[in-house]
This record gives C-alpha cells, sequence and structure tokens, in this order.
RNA sequence: GCUGAAGUGGUGGAAUUGGUAGACACGUUGGACUUAAAAUCCAAUGGCCAGAAAUGGCCGUGCGGGUUCAAGUCCCGCCUUCAGUACCA
C-alpha cells in the first residue's frame, strides 16, 4: 500500500523544530554585508501559570515580520528573554520557603518549551535574563554610570561626576546649571576645597544622577515596600491594589527629570503609535508659565509659587499651601495653630485614595498669617487646603478667583474677595479660565491687554522686581530606584560613615546574597537585612560575614534591591553583544546593530519601561557608551486577548436549609429567571426572595479532558487528543457536573427555566488563571497544530486591537492549511505532486496578486487581510488544478512566515536542500496583472455599471473607444452624449450622460 | 472634565485611502458522499419588494446636515462605546 500523505502537522512541526535547533537556522550574525534589521519583543516574566494564546500574539507577528525581513535579505537579530526578577517568584517563595530561582529557572523552562511548540524563530544564543549575574552584573555598572555622573543643563547633557568636581574646586558652584536637589545652597570654589571629604560627598549626592535622598515616597504597607508613581493605579498599588501612603524615607532615586525635556523632544523622531506618545507627553507634563515669590509678611520666610497665569497677578486675593508644606507649621499664628494642626491632621489621615475621589468637598483652614503683593503689596491672606497638592510645583499656588475654578470654588465657600479682572466678563458664578484676547482691568500696567501681552509683560516686571521669573515646570518626578525586596538586582552599594559608595567596577557582580527567610526582617529591615554574609570587606575586594563588619575596612552592604524596571531598561542592547565579559556590549556590535528597528509589545508600559529605556538609553548616549539616544525605532502595541468567562447567578442572600443544622443552603437562579426577578425586586413578593435579593458572579470552570476518538479516515487508527469540555455546554449549566466540581455547593438549589435547563452569563474580560478562562496554546497546537496557531491568531483581527478569543472559528483556517496541502498533494492517495509544466496564466495572476497584497500587508503590520489573501489563492489555485513547480515554489515561500513548518516541508519535498527562511522573498510581476492601473475619472451616475476586461497597456483614447463600442453603453446612455467615463483599476466601467 | 481611538450583517472583521459596501472566515440552512457519525466537497446566506425562474427594483456602514458625477471613507453638528488621564495651579 503506498504511503498515505496526509497534513501531518505534529511530527511535520516537531521535525522542523528539531531541524531549526540544531542548524541554528536563526542565529544572527555580528558583521554581515547585509542591512541589519532589529525585532525585538517585549520579553515575559515567566510566570507560574505559563504563557495562554494571549501571550504569543505579539511574539507571532514579530516573528512573521523577522522572517519576511529574512527573506527581504536583511540580517535580522530576532532575539527572546526573560524578566525574570520580580514579586510573584518572591511571594511564593515567601509562601513556600522555595528559593525563588528554582521557580523562576521551573517556569523558564516551561515559557521556552512552551515557545519552541509555536515555532518562533528566536536566536536563543542570544537569551538574556535579568535574574541572572551574567546580565545583572551590567545593571549593576549601568546604576555606577549614573551615580558617577552629573547632568549639566549648559551643555544639555549628562557629564562625569570628576568634571563637576574640577569646576567646584576651580569655581564654586554658582556658574553650574545643573539638575540637582532644591535645596543645594551656592558656595565658591575656596569653600569647596575648604569642605571636608564627607561634606563634599554630601554635596555631591544632591548633584548624582542617582542619588540617595530623604523623599517622600509611596509607601504600601501589605507589600512592603515603596513604589514609583508609574506603579501606583488609582491610588492603590498596580499589582494587588493595596493601598498606599506618603511617607518620608531615605532611598535611591532616579534623577529623570533632567531627561525631561529631551525625553518630550525625542518623541518626535520615533515611530510610536500616538496615543502611546500622548501618555508619555502628558506623564511628563510640560506646562509654560512662570515662578512668584511672595514673602511673609512679620517673619522671614517667602513661598514660592508656580502659575501658568502670571498675567492674573493683579485678581491674587488668597494664597494656599498644601497641608503637607513645610512653612505651615512655621507661619501659623497661635490663634490659628489648633484649627490649622486638627486639620493637618485630618488630611494626613486620608489616604490619598480618599483624597482624589473627594473632590467636591471645599475644605481648608487660615493661618492667620499674610503674604505680601509683589507689586501692589497688599497683604494677602495665607490658607492651606487639600485641593492644593504637595507633590506638585512648590504645592503652594497664588490663588486667583477670576481666572480659576477651584480657587473661585474656595474664594466663595470662605467667602474670600474675588477681584474682577476680565473686562467685560461676568465672574461672579464661575471663573473664567480661557485664554484669549479679553483685556485685563484693574491690573495696573497689564490693564487692558490680552493674555498673549501681559504674561510677557507680568514676567518681565517680576524679574524686574526679583519677584519671579519664566519658568517650565514638569509634572514629571524623579524616580525611586530602591524596593525593600529580596528578589531583585544588589546594589553595587556599602556605607561608610552612612554615605554610600561603589565597589570597584571590576568585581561586579555582586550578586544576591542566601536569606534565611524572603520577608522583611523583624526590626522592617529588608529582607537581605537577614543575610549573615553581607558586607563588603574593601581589601580583599569580596563580599565576607557581617560580623567582620569594623567600619574601617568592612563595611554593611545596602539592603535594597533595584525595582523591576531596571533589568528591562536597557536589555535590548546586552542582546547586541549578550557573551561579552568586557562591556555591556562591545563597540562594534553597537554600531552594527544600533538600535530596535520594530518593537512590539503592551501598551500598558508607556509610563514605565518605555520612558525609563528611553531615560537610561539617553544616558548612556551621552556617557558615549551607546551611539543611538533611543533605543526603539518604530513601536507596535498589540492588543490584548480576551477570555470568554461563564458565571452563574448566586443569590447573596443564605438560606438555612431546614434539613440540614451544618450546611448553609444555597439558591442558584439562571441569568434569565434572574433578570426576571431583578425587575420585579422593587415589588415585595418575588417568592421566597423578599429582602437583599442580589447575585454573586461565580466564575466556572473548564474542565480538560482527553478523549478517544476513532478516526475512519486515519484507518480506523485510535486518536487521542484533549479536548476541552465544560461544566457547560452551549451556555447550559451541567448542574450535576458543577455540583461535583463544587462540593459546597452540593446541596444547592438551582431555580431552572421553564425547560429545567440552566443558562449561564458570559462575558469578556482579562484571561486569567483565577477567572478559569485562560486558553492554553500547547492545547490548540497539540489539536489543530502550530501553524494554525499561528495563522488563527493573526486571522481574529488587526494586531493592535483587543479582541476576545473564540475557538469556534479556528476550523477554517485548520481546513485552509489542509488545503494548502492537498495543492501539493494531488497524486494518487493523495502522494506528492508538482508538475514542471509551465503555469498557466490565471495561476500566475493569482501567484502574482498574492505576492503583492501579502507584501503590501506585511509592510503595514496587516496580517489579518492577508491570512484571508491565502486563502483566496489557494481557492483559485485549487479550483485552477493548478500544480506546477512555477506556482507552487513561490507561494511556499509567501507562506512561511505566516505558517513556518508546512512551508519548510513542501519546501523539502520540492527537492531542495536547507530552510526555506534562507530563500529570498517571490518578486512581484505587474505584466501577469490582466488590469488596467489607470484610471480616467470622467464621470459616473451612480447606476451605470458593467464590468469588461480590459488591457494594461490601453491609451486611454483606446478604453473609451472600447467603452463606447459596448454592446452596454448604448443601452446605458439612452441616447445622451457621455460627459465622461471613469475607468477604475480593474474592470468596472461607469458612464454618465 | 481633558486627550486619544472607534461605531459596517447573526459573529470576527474586509474595502486598493473618494470609485461594484459586506472580501475572507465563523455560524446558519440545504445538498452530495456515508448503514451512521466524523471528515470532505458543493450551493445559498444584509434587509425588504416583485417574479415559477433567470432576473429586476428599493433601502442599507451610529444619528442629522453638507461637499461631490460618486461618501463607510472628506467637512460641520450631535449620540454612543472603549482606552488613557485628572484637584497639575
Amino acid at each position: 500500500m503506498a504511503p498515505m500523505s496526509k497534513y501531518e502537522f505534529n511530527s511535520i512541526e516537531k521535525k522542523w523544530q528539531q531541524y531549526w535547533a540544531e542548524h541554528n537556522t536563526f542565529a544572527a550574525q555580528n558583521e554581515s554585508e547585509k542591512p541589519k534589521y532589529y525585532v525585538l519583543d517585549m520579553f515575559p516574566y515567566p510566570s507560574g501559570a505559563g504563557l495562554h494564546v494571549g501571550h504569543p500574539l505579539g511574539y507571532i507577528a514579530s516573528d512573521i515580520y523577522a522572517r519576511y525581513k529574512r527573506h527581504k535579505g536583511f540580517n535580522v537579530l530576532h532575539p527572546m528573554g526573560y524578566d525574570s526578577f520580580g514579586l510573584p517568584a518572591e511571594q511564593y517563595a515567601i509562601q513556600t520557603g522555595q528559593h525563588p530561582r528554582k521557580t523562576t529557572k521551573e517556569n523558564i523552562a516551561r515559557y521556552r518549551q512552551q515557545l519552541d511548540t509555536i515555532g518562533f524563530s528566536f536566536d536563543w544564543n542570544r537569551e538574556v535574563r535579568t535574574s541572572s549575574p551574567k546580565y545583572y552584573r551590567w545593571t549593576q555598572w549601568i546604576f555606577m554610570q549614573l551615580f558617577e555622573s552629573w547632568y549639566d543643563y549648559n551643555a544639555d547633557k549628562a557629564r562625569p561626576i570628576s568634571e563637576l568636581i574640577s569646576i567646584f574646586s576651580s569655581e564654586g558652584n554658582t556658574s553650574v546649571n545643573a539638575a540637582c536637589d532644591a535645596e543645594v545652597s551656592d558656595f565658591s570654589s575656596e569653600e569647596w576645597n575648604g569642605f571636608s571629604e564627607e561634606e563634599k560627598q554630601q554635596i555631591l549626592l544632591q548633584y548624582r544622577l542617582t542619588y540617595l535622598a530623604e523623599t517622600e515616597v509611596n509607601w504600601c504597607p501589605a507589600l512592603g515596600t515603596v513604589l514609583a508613581n508609574d506603579e501606583i493605579v488609582n491610588g492603590v498599588s498596580e499589582r494587588g491594589g493595596h493601598p498606599v501612603v506618603r511617607k518620608k524615607m531615605k532611598q535611591w532615586s532616579m534623577r529623570i527629570t533632567a531627561y525631561a525635556q529631551r525625553l518630550l523632544d525625542g518623541l518626535d523622531k520615533i515611530d510610536w503609535p500616538q496615543p502611546l506618545k500622548d501618555s508619555q507627553t502628558n506623564w511628563i507634563g510640560r506646562s509654560e508659565g512662570a515662578s512668584v515669590t511672595f514673602n511673609v509678611k512679620d517673619y522671614d520666610a517667602s513661598i514660592e509659587v508656580f502659575t501658568t497665569r502670571p498675567d492674573t497677578i493683579f485678581g491674587v486675593s488668597f494664597m494656599t499651601l498644601a497641608p503637607e508644606h513645610p512653612l505651615v507649621s512655621k507661619i501659623t499664628t497661635d490663634a490659628q495653630k489648633e484649627k490649622i494642626e486638627a486639620y493637618v491632621e485630618a488630611t494626613a489621615k486620608r489616604s490619598e485614595r480618599e483624597r482624589m475621589a473627594d473632590v467636591k468637598t471645599i475644605s481648608g483652614e487660615f493661618t492667620g498669617a499674610y503674604a505680601e503683593h509683589p507689586f501692589t503689596k497688599e497683604p494677602i491672606p495665607i490658607w492651606i487646603g487639600d485641593y492644593v497638592l504637595a507633590s506638585y510645583g512648590t504645592g503652594a499656588v497664588m490663588a486667583v478667583p477670576a481666572g480659576d475654578q477651584r480657587d473661585h470654588d474656595f474664594a466663595r465657600h470662605f467667602d474670600i474677595p474675588i477681584p474682577d479682572i476680565f473686562e467685560g466678563v461676568d465672574i461672579s458664578e464661575e471663573a473664567y479660565a480661557d485664554k484669549d484676547s479679553t483685556p485685563l482691568m484693574n491690573s495696573d500696567f497689564l490693564n487692558g491687554l490680552s493674555y498673549n501681552e501681559a504674561v510677557n509683560k507680568a514676567i518681565e516686571a517680576l524679574e524686574q522686581q526679583g519677584a519671579g521669573k519664566g519658568k517650565i515646570n514638569y509634572r514629571l518626578r524623579d524616580a525611586v530606584f530602591s524596593r525593600q525586596r529580596y528578589w531583585g538586582e544588589p546594589f553595587p552599594v556599602y556605607y561608610k560613615n552612612g554615605l554610600p559608595q561603589l565597589i570597584d567596577a571590576k568585581h561586579l557582580p555582586l550578586t544576591l546574597p542566601e536569606v534565611s527567610a524572603y520577608l522583611p526582617t523583624e526590626d522592617g529591615q529588608p529582607p537581605l537585612g537577614r543575610a549573615d554574609k553581607w558586607a563588603w570587606d574593601t581589601e580583599k575586594n569580596e563580599v565576607v560575614e557581617n560580623s567582620k563588619i569594623d567600619d574601617e575596612k568592612v563595611f554593611p552592604l545596602e539592603l535594597n534591591t533595584m525595582p523591576g524596571w531596571a533589568g528591562s531598561s536597557c536589555y535590548l542592547f546586552r542582546y547586541m553583544d549578550p557573551n561579552n565579559e568586557e562591556q555591556l556590549a562591545g563597540e562594534e556590535a553597537l554600531r552594527y546593530w544600533q538600535n530596535v528597528d520594530l518593537y512590539l509589545g503592551g501598551s500598558e508600559h508607556a509610563t514605565g519601561h518605555l520612558l525609563y529605556s528611553r531615560f537610561w538609553t539617553k544616558f548612556l548616549y551621552d556617557r558615549k557608551v551607546l551611539p543611538v539616544d533611543e533605543p526603539f525605532k518604530k513601536l507596535i502595541n498589540q492588543g490584548m486577548i480576551l477570555g470568554e468567562s461563564a458565571f452563574v447567578q448566586k443569590v447573596s442572600a443564605v438560606v438555612r436549609d431546614e434539613n440540614s443544622s451544618t450546611e448553609p443552603f444555597e439558591v442558584f437562579v439562571s441569568s434569565s429567571l434572574a433578570e426576571k426577578a431583578n425587575n420585579k425586586f422593587s415589588k415585595p413578593g418575588v417568592q421566597e426572595f423578599e429582602d437583599a435579593f442580589s447575585y454573586i458572579q461565580m466564575n466556572l470552570k473548564r474542565i480538560k479532558e482527553r478523549k478517544n476518538v476513532r478516526d475512519i479516515n486515519m484507518n480506523n487508527q485510535v486518536h487521542s487528543y484533549s479536548d476541552i469540555s465544560y461544566v457547560i455546554n452551549n451556555n447550559e449549566l451541567d448542574i450535576e457536573g458543577f455540583k461535583k466540581w463544587r462540593s459546597e455547593f452540593s446541596n444547592a438549589e438551582f431555580i431552572t427555566e421553564k425547560d429545567g435547563t440552566f443558562k449561564v452569563t458570559r462575558e469578556v474580560e482579562k484571561m486569567s488563571k483565577s477567572k478559569y478562562n485562560v486558553v492554553n496554546p500547547d492545547d490548540i497546537c497539540e489539536q489543530y497544530g502550530a501553524d494554525t496557531l499561528r495563522m488563527y491568531e493573526m486571522f481574529l483581527g488587526p494586531i493592535e486591537q483587543a479582541k476576545p478569543w473564540n475557538t469556534a472559528g479556528i476550523t477554517g483556517v485548520h481546513s485552509f492549511l489542509k488545503k494548502l496541502w492537498k495543492l501539493y498533494h494531488g497524486g494518487e492517495n493523495g502522494s506528492f505532486q508538482v508538475s514542471d509544466d509551465a503555469a498557466d496564466k490565471e495561476s500566475l495572476k493569482t501567484l502574482h496578486k498574492t505576492i503583492k497584497k501579502v507584501e503590501e500587508d506585511i509592510e503595514n503590520f496587516s496580517f489579518n487581510t492577508s491570512v484571508s489573501t491565502f486563502m483566496i489563492a489557494v481557492n483559485e489555485l485549487s479550483a485552477q488544478n493548478c500544480n506546477q513547480r512555477e506556482i507552487l515554489e513561490p507561494l511556499a515561500i509567501l507562506i512561511s512566515p505566516y505558517a513556518p513548518h508546512i512551508a519548510e516541508e513542501l519546501w523539502e519535498k520540492l527537492g531542495h536542500n536547507g530552510s526555506i527562511s534562507k530563500v529570498a522573498f517571490p518578486k512581484f510581476e505587474e505584466k501577469h496583472l490582466v488590469e488596467s492601473s489607470k484610471e480616467y475619472p470622467i464621470s459616473f451616475n451612480g447606476k451605470m455599471r458593467f464590468t469588461m476586461e480590459l488591457p494594461l497597456d490601453m491609451s486611454k483614447d483606446d478604453i473609451e473607444a472600447a467603452v463606447m463600442a459596448h454592446e452596454k453603453t448604448e443601452q446605458y446612455l439612452e441616447g445622451r452624449t457621455p460627459k465622461r467615463v471613469i475607468v477604475v483599476p480593474g474592470k468596472i466601467v461607469n458612464i454618465v450622460g
């Protein structure tokens, strides 16, 4: 019996995955005649749950693009790695006592196996793991570079700290225009040289790009760590949703604010989605205005405010300080002290979240103190109020009730005068905040001026008085860089007399010590405080036991670790030269690969990873480590794939079961009945649930089973494949199955529909283990093959769009691949058969149409439409009985980025050695498309249409003649003379009379 | 509130950027093959109307206007949804 040739995806895929691994097919060369192209995915955090079908979406898209670029003659770098430091492994370690290193390693192994199953063309020789000392050595090294640098605004770049020291010793700091802490005071070179070494270090710390400072940080008590601003969402922690409070702590920070303007400017140079650019722009939050200084009357102090409306300075009728403002306690008069203290205390108690939720209530308190207006010298009452945020600007505002709604509300609430400063505007009810040409009045030298004129003139006058100057303010804050955690990069820092010192770079990496437990210590130290061997011996240059600390040669090491974004900020450069022991990456590799040409990942990193990564890249560019100042040239956000969850509705009131004294008796209602009952809720008497009738949604489980299926096509072989079944069948709950699964509800009552069924409710939400809506790619690969999974994920819709996963449609893509296979297997019993005859015109047309469309689609990242294009092509070629090599060879190449395994197999059967991935992309030839590409916009009445084939090279006159000669023309024109004839590319002719 | 994106059949989504709206796929219906099922193949499938049929007509891309020979696409005004962000002075 002749061997049956069926599309056996499982063995084909295994075979080629093995081939690629053995032959290192996708290894990128650091030296090449070819142009380079760098395609990168955001590397995953290897979680214990493994990959679900949503994760590979972006990887598949980038893999298609990478494979396409290889066909197009590029030397493609397409690496993958793991962002393997982080919270979940640590939480798991706390619960189980297992070392995070172990779980991380296991999770990575599982991820790798899952990734391999899908057939990605990653260059695994270049794998990077952030938790590997070989890698984090360079994270530590970059930290040290930041520590050893300061930001010079005059040169607008980072410079070595040694250059700052020499400036200080020759000129002092008065000529220095640097990014530094606010409270730096002026000193001369003589003073500098007279400072002790310790004093010098203290001062330098205020200039370093990473610095240790006592700052207000976001402390999350539940997680036991501080969080950066981007790790807080709606006042609670992004991870876990725990409350966050403000707390003063000594922490490492990154002076990212020095780069605010350059981070903003750089956005113009990169090809990123507009929403993502917008959120970075908003996050940086540049606003132009002026800083104005108000002297406090009868007290030696001044209040600096930032305002975007210096033009309204004559409308100031009070000032408001944030309750946390340091001056509050100093300037408050004795008479007001009690009230002010009570108010400050009350606001401190409220969490950030409460304050944000409650924006309607106006509250505040008068301090009893007055400031002096810089021009009129009038006294201005100083208030405190929680609508002023300590963390923005200077934590103080000059209140102009006429021009700002919040000031207006505050003034009305506390009966503070509202000076009228806009001509012809009624401000009795609300403030007038428009920046337009409305002339000012009651404003002395600004009278009659419009916004634009007045702003400039006001700033000029303020500068003359020395009471203020034009200023650009940014919302962006310096990023807190310490985390009180175990599973992260240790800082290469030890402390001498409380001052941080770097260990020498040549002794890196400083590896994470072993600890007895992964929790903070009893006295509130981070977990590294539990390490017995965590001190630095400056003579031996190695880590030694804590007991040897003598504060002369042996010093304590930093106990904090770096945050999650440390490792991900520069990993892209490490891929270029991952085994370099001397440098982050060799200069030649950096010069050759430059930066990432295409980056794929989710938009959730907009203000985190993507901003920090740009910051570090710019910094390393300044310090001449990198030849580029942007990490990612083009970025595409892939949308999330959502899962479809099923719910049952449970009545929340627990009714006692009369017959059982222990078990509560629970009632479930089907969704349609629930709706009915819900509608009747207002009327009492809905059966037994009169009060407290509401529902708790419960996610339903999918049960994975293996089924043995007799397959007649496969010679009655018994196949076993995994099948996903549910406690749900077609939206109907299997009540017995459900009771079995959740035994706690075994005696629950189910109120069913009239026909005895129990309908579930459906909802689309994020895939998550706890929601039982996760679809595992392994199952799909086993049942349909990786090529089907790859094509189906692309077919689901545009790459940027969020979309629910629906396994139902997958058969369409799968049967397409079977049809493709058949195209090459038209022989007896489905044996391989292609002919060497010349292809016919129709087939050539189909082929070239497909080449053109697929190439366009890939270039536009519209992968979903090219799957359709392939389907059409294969349908057409089947109908044409096409089996010519001339067609089938290029077709295999075309499809290989999408379905690489089947393409390799066909390529081999076509008699080629070596991987299809090395072959050039087929060239499109227009001559094969018999269609006019010319368009003659003559006219069209919308109804007269007929179709005729027109050769490509026809002249305008010929086309017109042909159209006029067509039998239908006369009929359409009904005796009228045509004004114009339109020939659309294709074959539609429109005529108008 | 502000910023951004988007509204097309029963469903996911196409539409060469102003030129046959609904490609392709799912689903549904009917048919072929089969003892049967699976698999496979074929046909129909936006709505309404006329016709035995081939076919023909009208309506149709969230709503209301406008530009144009021609609008899903461009302009003006609304409505809705999603995403991000928010006492930012």
